[in-house]
DNA sequence: AAGCGCGGCAACCGCAACTAC
DNA sequence: TGTAGTTGCGGTTGCCGCGCT
C-alpha cells in the first residue's frame, strides 16, 4: 500500500505518496495563504513538495481548508444527506454542496460507513431508497394479497403476546413489528415524495426494554390464530399489553386517520406499490398499476422465486419459520433500535 | 499480552469533463 | 477541430485503531 514509508514513493516518478506529514501540511497551507491555488502543479513546486497536484488538491480540500467542518454528522446533515442521496443518487459533490464544511469524501465515507447500513436495515434499499425485495421477507409479501395481510398483520399485534425471557419469541415479535411497518410504509409511500421514510420502528427503546428485562412472562401458550405462524398466544403483562395496544394503534390509526389511506381503501383500492428489485436504479418508477379486488399481487416471475400456490398463511408462515431469515430478523432485534 | 477481525477514514486511481491553444 | 494539460468526481484500497477472544 502506498502509505507504507517504503512505497510512499512512486518509483518511476519521484513522486511521494500516502499519507500527508505535518511538515507538508504547513508547506501547503503557507503556500495556499501566500500565493492561493490556481495551479496546484505550481502550488506543489512553490511549497517545495514531492507531491503531485492532484495529492495537493485533494489534500487542501478533504483536509487543510480553513472552513472545513470535522466530528460526527448532526441529526439535520444525516436528514439532507438522505434526502439529496434519494434524489441525486452519488453525487457526492453536489451533495456536499449543500452542506457547508462537509467535503464529498467526507459525506460519501459516511454514507457508506454508516447510512447505507442504516437504511439496509430499516428494510430500505440504499440505491432506490424504495422498500427491499431482495430478502425473503419482500419476496414472500409479494406473493400475499394485501388485506389478508394487513389483517394478519393487525391480528397477530392484537393476539401475540410479549415474553421477557424467550428470545426466539421476541425475534417473533419483532418480525409482525416489522412487517406491519412495511406494510405501513408500502402504503404511505410514493415515488415522488422521497422525503418518506419509514416510520420509527414500533420496536423502540421502550418496548426493547420491556422484550429483554429479565421479568418472568405472565405466560402462556395456547392457540396461535395463525396455524402456519407458529406464534404462540399469550396474556398479556398489563405493561406490555398497554404498550402492545399504543403499538397496534400507532400503525392501524395512522391508517385510518388519513382517508386516502384507511383501512378500506387499503383493502379495496390495493394502493399499495409494486415491489421494486433491490439496487436497480430503474426502479425509481413506482408502478401504479394495482391489483384488482381479492387478487393477489401479480409480481414478474423474474423478480419473485415464490410460487403464490400456498395460502396467505402458509407463505406468512414460511416467512416466519424460515430458518434462513434467522440472521435477518436478528439483526433487526438487535441493530433497529439503535437506528 | 498477543493475535485476530472489523470498521472508519484518508488517500489513491482511473476516467470524464473542462479549458487553452 | 484536435490535442494536451488540468481539474473534478466517484469508486476503491489499505492503514490504523479498537474491541474481542
Amino acid at each position: 500500500m502506498e502509505g507504507s514509508s517504503t512505497s510512499s514513493w512512486d518509483e518511476t516518478n519521484g513522486i511521494k505518496k500516502g499519507p500527508w506529514t505535518p511538515e507538508e501540511d504547513q508547506k501547503l497551507v503557507n503556500c495556499i495563504q501566500k500565493y492561493g491555488h490556481g495551479n496546484w502543479k505550481e502550488v506543489s513546486k512553490l511549497a517545495g513538495l514531492n507531491r503531485c497536484g492532484k495529492s495537493c488538491r485533494l489534500r487542501w480540500t478533504n483536509y487543510l481548508r480553513p472552513d472545513i467542518k470535522r466530528g460526527t454528522f448532526s441529526e439535520e446533515e444525516e436528514q439532507t444527506i438522505l434526502e439529496l442521496h434519494a434524489l441525486l443518487g452519488n453525487k457526492w459533490s453536489t451533495i456536499a454542496s449543500r452542506l457547508p464544511g462537509r467535503t464529498d469524501n467526507e459525506i460519501k465515507n459516511f454514507w457508506n460507513t454508516h447510512l447505507k447500513k442504516k437504511l439496509f436495515r430499516r428494510g430500505i434499499d440504499p440505491t432506490t431508497h424504495m422498500p427491499r425485495t431482495d430478502n425473503l421477507v419482500m419476496n414472500s409479501l409479494a406473493n400475499i394479497p394485501p388485506d389478508q395481510l394487513l389483517a394478519a398483520v393487525n391480528s397477530i399485534c392484537i393476539n401475540s403476546a410479549l415474553p421477557c425471557q424467550d428470545s426466539t419469541t421476541a425475534i417473533e415479535f419483532a418480525k409482525m413489528l416489522y412487517l406491519g411497518n412495511i406494510l405501513q410504509f408500502l402504503n404511505t409511500s410514493n415515488s415522488t415524495h422521497f422525503e418518506q421514510y419509514p416510520a420509527p420502528l414500533i420496536l423502540d427503546s421502550q418496548l426493547e426494554a420491556l422484550l429483554y428485562s429479565n421479568s418472568t412472562p405472565y405466560t402462556s401458550a395456547s392457540t396461535s390464530t395463525f396455524p402456519n405462524l407458529n406464534v404462540s398466544q399469550t396474556i398479556f403483562h398489563p405493561e406490555v399489553e398497554e404498550l402492545s395496544i399504543k403499538s397496534n394503534r400507532t400503525f392501524t390509526q395512522q391508517i385510518s386517520d388519513n382517508s386516502e389511506y384507511g383501512t378500506s381503501s387499503l383493502c379495496n383500492n390495493y394502493s399499495i406499490p409494486e415491489l421494486v428489485p433491490a439496487s436497480s436504479p430503474e426502479s425509481f418508477t413506482v408502478n401504479t398499476e394495482y391489483q384488482t379486488t381479492k387478487g393477489n399481487i401479480i409480481s414478474p416471475k423474474d423478480q419473485f422465486s415464490n410460487s403464490s400456490t400456498s395460502t396467505t398463511f402458509d407463505v406468512l408462515g414460511d416467512l416466519m419459520d424460515d430458518e434462513a431469515s434467522k440472521y435477518f430478523w436478528k439483526q433487526v432485534t438487535d441493530q433497529d433500535t439503535s437506528l
